[in-house]
DNA sequence: CTGGTATCTGGAGCGCGCTCCAGGTCAAGG
DNA sequence: CCTTGACCTGGAGCGCGCTCCAGATACCAG
């Protein structure tokens, strides 16, 4: 069975040294293994939880709501479906949250045009008074 | 001409009293009008301009990011070049944003399937043994 | 065995983006 | 007028998610 140091499960996970330490501490890792001196031992199915831990954290999970998940994943299979739960709910969050950047997005790229015509139209003094900090459109 | 109370104005914007001050102490609002007496009063331009910063905001702009923008923006419309700069420089980071999240969304419908897949077939005992942790897929 | 690098622990510190507070001033209704 | 609620300033405090540090220990190549 591949284990992996803690240097290697950092490059691995993408996540640094010290994050990994703090993870265990506050719960998101549990029963990582250890040499007889004491260091970490990483297996192939730590690696594969922390790759959850990095997409419930890229797309913006707090680090408390992970805590709850990671409780319920350590008292094995009876928590499925609480741990369903989180992760629908979580899901209509992350829905939102992109829903809300692609409207703003149209609005950047809107403000974007709005200089661009102002770029090219550039000898125009009138189109000087229009105001850069206002929507183009109404 | 139309004005607007701090509350109005907070009311309008979004922002609390209290952001709509720390904005403009750190000069992210600037030349706001004030009554003889000293009290903030903010005109339509104003709000339009907080409609900006409210998408730069929530579009992920670090405030550093949005006082260098609000310094170009301060200094008239022999910057705009530079604006549409920051605003495309902006829009491709929020673009790559917005990629990852949708990448790591699919990934977590993949485990939400996962789940209900368990939750359908609980009887099977093989089933049990699959790597929670593990992406469903390869 | 020895030296050098990797890792350990507990705890302090940091950067960001607000948010709250105290102690006072302003403005509008009665 | 006078009260009452909105607003003012400067500065401290906070919650989050790490990040850094000191001082000690473990592992491994030579």
């Amino acid at each position: 069975m591949t284990t992996y140091t803690p240097a290697a499960a950092s490059a691995r996970s993408g996540f640094s040294l010290d994050t990994l330490r703090y993870y265990e501490r506050i719960g998101l890792l549990y029963d990582i293994g250890r040499t007889a001196g004491g260091q970490r031992v990483f297996t192939e199915d730590d690696l594969d939880w922390l790759g959850v831990l990095r997409c419930l954290r890229e797309t913006g999970m707090p680090i408390a709501d992970m805590r709850r998940y990671a409780e319920l994943a350590r008292h094995g299979d009876t928590t499925n479906a609480e741990r369903l739960r989180v992760l629908r709910e979580h899901a209509v969050e992350l829905r939102r949250h992109i829903a809300t950047l692609l409207e703003q997005e149209q609005h950047l790229h809107g403000k974007i045009r709005w200089y661009e015509s102002q770029a090219d139209g550039e000898p125009d003094p009138a189109a000087l008074l229009a105001e850069p900090a206002a929507a183009p459109g109404p």
